[in-house]
DNA sequence: TGCGGCCAACTAACTAGTTAGTCAGTTAGG
DNA sequence: CCTAACTGACTAACTAGTTAGTTGGCCGCA
């Protein structure tokens, strides 16, 4: 058996990444993912300190990433929503996380890197509006937060009128990206 | 002590919902819901089997009735938004329930009586189009699911970009019911 | 009015299994 | 041979669910 404690750590928070995306903190166990892991549990506790450190070292390094790798693109909002709808489709368990964090651990608490994302992505929306590019029908923030809000729709994880259908998420699809550019499109009423 | 099995089972569903409704299905505690009620473990099973079974009494009681509550006016969407939206700051208890669910029950069991609401929705939805008195721009169930999606959007409960200020929610109030508006209007591009 | 007994409502204490976290010791590799 | 990586066995606390037994109120009856 090699000894690799990096590749021990990235092992163990794969296998924390599927157990609190599927079952929460409160419903993960700490044996079930030191046993996927192929490791042993008190490696954990030695790397990580205790479970929720473990759930706060999985929740960056998925939500983290997942905010910082889709960049917005202020002057062709509906474009961003489509990538942001398609991420989420491709790896469900950073939207489940988020849900997870924010139930369990209250809304207070986002990281750093998530609130820095976002004002930048604020300030592109405002430069945008500003040149004029982009209606100003809304403030900033609440432009960005109906377009993150509409990006969404497509995942099975809220509890919302599903879609349905064999081809229910190319038409949810749709939906989603044409109401951004109706929201997002200068004039009209 | 006066014995009132009724007003006991009342008791406990209400502090069940507390619990549930903060902890989620796994993090909430058998224990903690009969003292909050002031009651016996025991008649927790007696009324209503076992703990999961209570959950879903809960939120049958919470979410069925929110759903059935909040009619829908397919003449008025910007309104019926506005209405869920308020709906939801009053009792955060029945999204964070439905959340709960989805998360931890997966999306494949919903109640009869919320399909059903939904079903109803969107006929309605669908009669106004067919009347041409909001857009038919979109499907029925999906011009639905994006009043429904949007309402969501003032619950401190959802990992969005979450509202900022004090009046914060006066604003993000207005940004739903106005994107509403514009998204169910008839004509324009 | 008073009484006895019946039963639904309720309770305290228990069980069997689970769980996060610890620790003394072992092993591989440089 | 030294140290970081790793392990198995452990514990103390917790947890859902059960059970044998108790109690309060109500109803028929005198």
């Amino acid at each position: 058996m090699v000894r690799d404690a990096d590749d021990t750590r990235r092992r163990l928070l794969e296998a924390a990444a599927t157990e609190f995306a599927e079952r929460g903190i409160a419903g993960a166990r700490v044996d079930r993912i030191a046993a996927a892991a192929m490791a042993n549990k008190a490696l954990i506790y030695s790397y990580f300190g205790n479970k929720e450190d473990l759930f706060e070292a999985v929740f960056h390094a998925l939500v983290v990433d997942t905010v910082e790798d889709v960049p917005i693109d202020a002057d062709d909002l509906p474009g961003y929503a489509a990538r942001l709808f398609d991420r989420i489709q491709q790896q469900p368990y950073a939207l489940r996380l988020a849900l997870w964090h924010s139930l369990e651990r209250g809304s207070a608490t986002m990281p750093a890197a998530v609130v820095a994302a976002n004002e930048q992505k604020v300030a592109a929306v405002a430069a945008a509006q500003r040149a004029g590019r982009i209606s100003d029908r809304f403030p900033p923030g609440e432009l960005l937060a109906l377009v993150t809000g509409l990006s969404l729709l497509g995942s099975p994880n809220l509890a919302l009128t599903h879609t349905a259908g064999p081809d229910g998420l190319a038409v949810r699809r749709r939906t989603v990206v044409e109401s951004v550019r109706i929201l997002t499109a200068k004039d009209t009423t």
